[in-house]
RNA sequence: GCUCGGGUGGCGGAAUAGGUAGACGCGCAGGACUUAAAAUCCUGUUUUCAGUAAUGAAAGUACGGGUUCGAUUCCCGUCCCGAGCACCA
């Protein structure tokens, strides 16, 4: 096909030389925590010097959450004690995880390859399981990496679905004090304007110390539905959305109204958004509503339209977010946006809660129990905490069997030699595979390098990747964990910029004749190897661009192919006259050079845009027109080889070195349009008459607007097309349209 | 349901700081060259109506409104198609 990829910058991420330094990257994550004040990421041993010097006292840290601590205190924990609170703020630590375990299959699963709770091959069950394992704390970049879209000249629909995934969204933790105890719920919510709508709570079944927020006699009622919850799967939940729950018994106290409102558990507050606990709105929140109708709970309205008055009693919850405060206390009256603020400020002033921003963003999962994937470069000591080895690469063993071990665990951990070092065992997780791809674009710049990831200068010189072509199926995998990797290695100074993929373009997919996706299932498939043997690759190349824009979706046509040959044959023929060289030495005439000039302007723009198909359209109208001059001049000729070289890399080099070029034309300047060539002196103006095209009249471009008025109102089709009616308006665009308004 | 794209001839598609809608190609029809065919070249091809014809008129960029001398392009509403998200408080 002519792809020029240069083949000596090739890299393999399962190549130990390759993934020692994928491995170099995550002991960097190990070694570093993420600093909210300085917004970087920064070097462990700064967070441990503060820890030895404050304790936890005014912490900036992103992280978990940890009690608090003196200095003192600090220097007195044992090694493992201080881990555990390390853990708590490296960027790539040990997370409790849920995972889709199979017990059937000794495994576990991708969301993908569960359905309906059943595994995808075999259909056995699959529960949802914790298990500990390495996570890469992403959300630490959850700001820049929203901030930094805005930079980028990636597609709406990209930048939307990050935008979505990352899911920023903020509003207020407020405490609620639980009724007769010292007990308070934190929630969060982004309507703290409807807070004195809130007639009830709802706590996600996961919670962990729920047993607390239970009467007595409701724990069992409670336990039973938990238990439920917790193995129904996502998916599961999600075919459901009929509301169930139980009551917890107890009550707790909204500050606003001071009224005791109920407890109740569902499954419809999710544990890992937000506390994992809500304040139900129903007037004004669809699941609260719905919530409270399948449980006969109190609606109190509190919002109504700007405008207008709530129909009585409510049919529906009103979700909008604008309207005006009622019901509500010292907020009667305020505008949503306005109440937000108010009840907020009420907030904090009365040691309730804060104000408070939330991310859907969770952390990025990065251990997989599986053979293929990079080691972690990690060995637990004898007291279990987790050290780096400093050795480079950590090398896969060998093994008999890459099958699961039916425990949970890697396959790794039955190579007994391999675990067992001196200094403990090693981690038998390895990494996924988004690992080694969330790097290698800086790899491509020094694909040899034994000494680091690549040298400053390589990178320094080559910088940011300037333009990526590839799916969309990406957006929230790879090309969030890219941008998320870059950003990281530009806190540490490895690289200088920290966006990694400056322009992306999401190509569409050549679909099969029928208007479906190519597959052997629908019999559709049409072999390029098949096309290129039959009409060559030149031809394959721009056909595919012809088809339509990059970024489309469009059905291949096998006819239409036929237009690109023909096309080819009528531009070999301007160099060769049947089999005869005919390229002469002429200077072109003036005629020539615009179609030549026009040419350059129109491809050298549509390159700069990507718009391939109206660049192989620009490159058919100047073969037409050249054809119909008859036109064989070496200069004219030689110019457009080089327009057509990106597009048609074979033929045009062919053509060249016919020419008597010794060099390539790959590496031939790209040539510049000169606008001279292209001025024109007159135009031949539509006339309309009313907004319809009446007549056509040709100008000078420089003619005077009230000689060019004379002449056209004298005109005979515009006579009789005014019909003797009084001329209202003369409108003349110049080089555009006359348009008489009578 | 929410978010983001998008609806233009028989087909793929062109043209949007508002200015001749349908470039280019496919397909189709007719013609030239040829003993014939292939290849090549030429002409026509949005729809409807009138006309033997040249030609003329009207409508037309999913649908209904609006702004404007002028709208495929801008605004409002509706419908349809595609992609993404999915109880995110």
């Amino acid at each position: 096909m002519g792809f020029s990829y240069d083949w000596d910058r090739q890299v393999k991420t399962c190549d130990p030389n390759y993934y020692q330094f994928t491995q170099q990257i995550f002991a960097l994550f190990f070694e570093h925590w993420y600093n909210k004040q300085s917004q970087k990421a920064e070097p462990i041993s700064s967070l441990i010097a503060h820890f030895e010097n404050h304790g936890s006292d005014q912490l900036h840290a992103h992280g978990g959450k940890i009690e608090s601590f003196t200095p003192q205190e600090w220097k007195a924990m044992s090694a493992l004690q201080q881990h555990d609170i390390l853990n708590q703020f490296r960027l790539a630590f040990i997370d409790e995880t849920t995972v889709n375990w199979c017990e059937a299959m000794g495994t576990v699963l991708a969301n993908e390859e569960v359905i309906n709770g059943l595994s995808e091959r075999g259909g056995y069950p699959v529960v949802r399981k914790k298990m500990k394992q390495w996570s890469l704390r992403i959300t630490a970049y959850a700001d820049r990496l929203l901030s930094g879209l805005n930079t980028l000249q990636w597609s709406d629909a990209i930048k939307e679905i990050q935008r979505n995934w990352i899911g920023k969204s903020q509003g207020a933790e407020i405490d609620f004090v639980v009724r007769g105890t010292l007990k308070t719920l934190k929630v969060f919510t982004t309507r703290p304007d409807t807070i004195f709508g809130a007639t009830f709570m709802v706590v996600a079944p996961e919670l962990e110390n729920l047993q607390e927020f239970c009467s007595e006699d409701q724990w069992p009622a409670v336990q039973a539905y938990a238990n439920k919850a917790k193995n129904r799967s996502e998916i599961d939940r999600m075919a459901d959305t009929t509301k169930t729950g139980v009551f917890t018994g107890m009550e707790a106290i909204n500050p606003f109204t001071g009224e005791p409102i109920p407890v109740w558990v569902s499954d419809y507050v999710l544990a890992n958004y937000g506390t994992g606990v809500i304040m139900a709105v129903p007037a004004h929140d669809e699941r609260d509503f719905a919530f409270a109708t399948t449980f006969n709970l109190n609606i109190i309205p509190v919002i109504k339209p700007t405008n207008g008055e709530l129909e009585l009693p409510l049919k529906e919850a009103f979700s909008a977010k604008d309207g005006v405060c009622f019901n509500s206390g010292f907020l009667d009256g305020l505008s949503v946006k306005e109440a937000i603020a108010a009840a907020i400020e009420k907030v904090e002033k009365a040691g309730w809660g804060q104000a408070k921003v939330n991310y859907k963003l969770r952390e990025a999962g990065f251990g997989r129990q599986r053979y293929w994937g990079e080691p972690f470069p990690i060995v637990f000591d004898h007291e279990g905490i987790p050290q780096l080895v400093n050795q480079l690469p950590v090398e896969l063993p060998q093994v008999e069997s890459y099958k699961p071990t039916g425990n949970g665990e890697s396959p790794l951990s039955a190579v007994s030699q391999w675990v067992n070092t001196p200094h403990g065992k090693r981690e038998t997780d390895t990494m996924p595979g988004w690992a080694g791809s969330s790097w290698y674009f800086l790899r491509y710049t020094d694909p040899q390098n034994t000494q680091e990831l690549a040298s400053k200068e390589a990178l320094s010189y080559w910088q940011q990747v300037d333009l990526y072509v590839g799916g969309s199926e990406h957006a929230t995998g790879h090309l969030l964990y890219s941008r998320f990797w870059t950003k990281f290695l530009y806190d540490l100074g490895y690289i200088t910029w920290d966006e990694p993929f400056q322009r992306l373009v999401n190509q569409g997919m050549i679909m099969g004749e029928d208007g479906q996706k190519m597959s052997k299932r629908w019999g559709n498939v049409v072999n390029p190897d098949d096309v290129c043997a039959q009409y060559g690759a030149d031809t394959l190349r721009m056909y595919e661009m012809f088809l339509g824009p990059l970024t489309d979706s469009k059905p291949w046509n096998t006819h239409g192919i036929e237009g690109v040959s023909r096309f080819f044959g009528k531009f070999w023929r301007l160099f060769y006259e049947g089999e005869q060289w005919a390229v002469t030495q002429e200077a072109p005439t003036a005629a020539e050079l615009k179609i030549l000039h026009k040419t350059i302007k129109k491809v050298t723009e549509d390159i700069e845009s990507m718009s391939f198909n109206t660049s192989v359209s620009a490159f058919m109208v100047a073969t037409n027109e050249l054809g119909t001059l008859k036109c064989r001049k070496k200069e004219v000729l030689e110019t457009l080889l080089i327009l057509m070289a990106p597009f048609a890399p074979h033929i045009t080099e062919e053509l060249w070195s016919q020419l008597g070029n010794t060099n390539s034309i790959h590496i031939a300047s790209w040539p510049k349009y000169d606008a001279s060539h292209l001025v024109e002196n007159s135009f031949s103006y539509p006339i309309s008459i009313n907004g319809k095209t009446r007549a056509q009249i040709e100008f000078e471009l420089n003619a005077s607007e009230a000689d060019i008025q004379a002449t056209v109102l004298s005109h005979e089709l515009v006579v009789k097309w005014m019909e003797g009616k009084p001329l209202k308006k003369f409108i003349l665009v110049k080089g555009r349209i006359i348009n008489v308004v009578v």
